[in-house]
DNA sequence: CGATTGGTTAGGCATGTGCCTAAGTATATT
DNA sequence: AATATACTTAGGCACATGCCTAACCAATCG
């Protein structure tokens, strides 16, 4: 997941399809990048679950998978919630030296 | 610094120093590496600025920074402001609909 | 001072990644 | 039916990445 967004394209495909659903085309226009290249990022947006396609005829429709973002999201959460424990740690000592004060 | 992110290794290595600060020995002894190439990992994140680090003799102490960790999250958040605002556009528009009617 | 410890530098390798072009398939339009 | 459009498949290339070993430097310990 994090693999996939480490690339910048894939980003902003991402960033886009959060404004909502895109063709394949629409979401290629923007980039200077030969078809099948553009393809391949999609490819592995969607391998990675944070987008979905579906084809209609020969157009396909691309989709992000907002659970699959909350994910990601929830590793930057349980960053937090150890650097929080740090503090409450912290404080807890912080009381502890200024009672034996 | 989704570069950076974007390996498991490192994700590891940020996780662990939001429990608090660490020496390379420390930090790569869950891992089995070559220091070298460990320290090359350290590199990539004090690069990307997600940690910092100092050396005072022979020992080298690192450091997240949490700020960037902000930042890094803070592409999340922006996801989903477009997302919300999406879902208000769509509320509007069935709000309309229903007067309308 | 010699030995140990903690880290750094240098070079190398196999694999992965991000891009390309060419050719093809399927669907839609004229 | 011919043409255009939207995408897919296949193969290739240059560079990046994640790991290794060997050697070295600096600080600390006994």
């Amino acid at each position: 997941m994090f693999q996939a967004l480490a690339d910048p394209t894939r980003r902003e495909i991402v960033r886009r399809l959060c404004e909502g659903p895109a063709t394949v085309s629409e979401l290629s226009a923007p980039f200077k990048m030969a078809l099948p290249s553009f393809v391949q990022h999609l490819q592995v947006l969607e391998q990675s679950g944070l987008i979905t396609s579906e084809k209609v005829g020969r157009v396909r429709t691309c989709r992000v998978a907002l659970e699959r973002i909350a994910d990601a999201e929830a590793w930057f959460e349980s960053l937090r919630a150890l650097w929080d424990e740090r503090f409450a740690q912290l404080d807890t000592l912080l009381e502890t030296l200024q009672d034996e004060k």
